[in-house]
DNA sequence: CGCCTTAATGCAATTTATTTGCGTTAACGG
DNA sequence: CCGTTAACGCAAATAAATTGCATTAAGGCG
């Protein structure tokens, strides 16, 4: 009856493809500079005003399709210890991120106005790849590690530096967070004293 | 003769103060959803074309003027220790960042997509105010500590939470961040291994 | 399977934003 | 004070975004 709500089949889901597909080739090919709604809705055989109804503005279309670039395709790399599958893990990330299509898919993911969905969705993908991570140390009787220890120390200023755009993560540098880490895992952990986001009111 | 360069004074001056002026009034009136470069010409008394080969469009204009509320007014308070120095500096950065408008001015300044000025900017204020506290506990005759490892370990995890949007740096969170600082200064401390951002050819 | 409801789309008209050419104003260096 | 030209205003032209209405096709139900 009245309970319709969100149609996912069919049609729906062969446009959210092309479009998908429109955007990434177009980015590939002209750059995000100069691209447009109008221009992705024609290489994707539908009308501009289907992307507008659909996703708005560009920025969130853009920010729909980062969010799916950077869902990660397989687990991390197993190299048979914690240690070394963090090391494979944040070189990897730094790498991918600091590139210039990563850079550009992180800053297209956080310009989205209107929510923060994609941005949310990255972060977990992050943090789920450490909690893969962490599960097959258990696994392995090795001792565990604080996740959100690991983000604030590990991501958090890769992507700082990245968007920011004051230095540059080299390998190098991102063995000295790794050191970090380590040095400070073992002692008193610095336990998550945070709420989860919840409403702000100012 | 063909050495004229950019003019700065005068007219041109009062322009940009006016379209500045004209953006700030309009993101607290109606917010920066519903704002565009012809509402703001309007306000500012200038032509929308005017705003355009000034600043581009509007995420530029955004960021630049995003990059400018950023900009310290003041040094950071005197609390009379590098330890008060750096907690009063801290919570209040985090404080100001993660309020509605303070995220807002952080999403505009990495939105923009023709340079860094603006996020390098930003990124040189905070720098700037580490290297006024350090000069001040130097002063007193305490010890110093490493600005790179200050960003890393207190300023990069805050704009990481607010930018994901994951949780939420209270307070209490952020005397964490200083707990773990001094865990680590004093020890062997990791140092800035990483070259200046330079020709990235990927 | 066929019918019904309605979300999602296409199309076209309208509105709004952006770009551009050209004449004018005023900053800066003699 | 004068000349040069960057920066601006104005208006026309182009392009993008919005919107109303007709059409298509998911998904539920008998």
């Amino acid at each position: 009856m009245a309970r319709e709500m969100i149609r996912q089949g069919g049609r729906s889901a062969r446009i959210q493809q092309a479009v998908h597909a429109a955007t990434q080739a177009l980015l590939a090919e002209v750059g995000r500079a100069a691209i447009n709604v109008p221009m992705i809705a024609e290489r994707a055989g539908v009308t501009p005003s289907t992307v507008y109804r659909r996703w708005g503005d560009l920025a969130q279309l853009l920010a729909d399709v980062a969010a799916e670039r950077l869902r990660p395709v397989a687990d991390p790399e197993d190299t048979g210890s914690l240690e070394g599958d963090l090391r494979a893990f944040v070189l990897q990330y730094a790498e991918e991120m600091s590139s210039k299509v990563g850079r550009g898919l992180m800053r297209d993911v956080l310009a989205e106005t209107g929510s923060d969905a994609a941005a949310s969705r990255c972060c977990s993908y992050t943090s789920a790849h450490l909690e893969t991570i962490r599960a097959r140390a258990l696994g392995r009787g090795e001792a565990g590690f604080d996740i959100d220890a690991a983000v604030d120390i590990l991501i958090a200023p890769i992507c700082y530096h990245i968007l920011f755009s004051d230095r540059d993560p080299t390998p190098e540098y991102v063995l000295s967070l790794l050191a970090r880490f380590r040095a400070l895992t073992g002692e008193s952990p610095v336990r998550a004293i945070h709420r989860k986001k919840s409403a702000r009111v100012a």
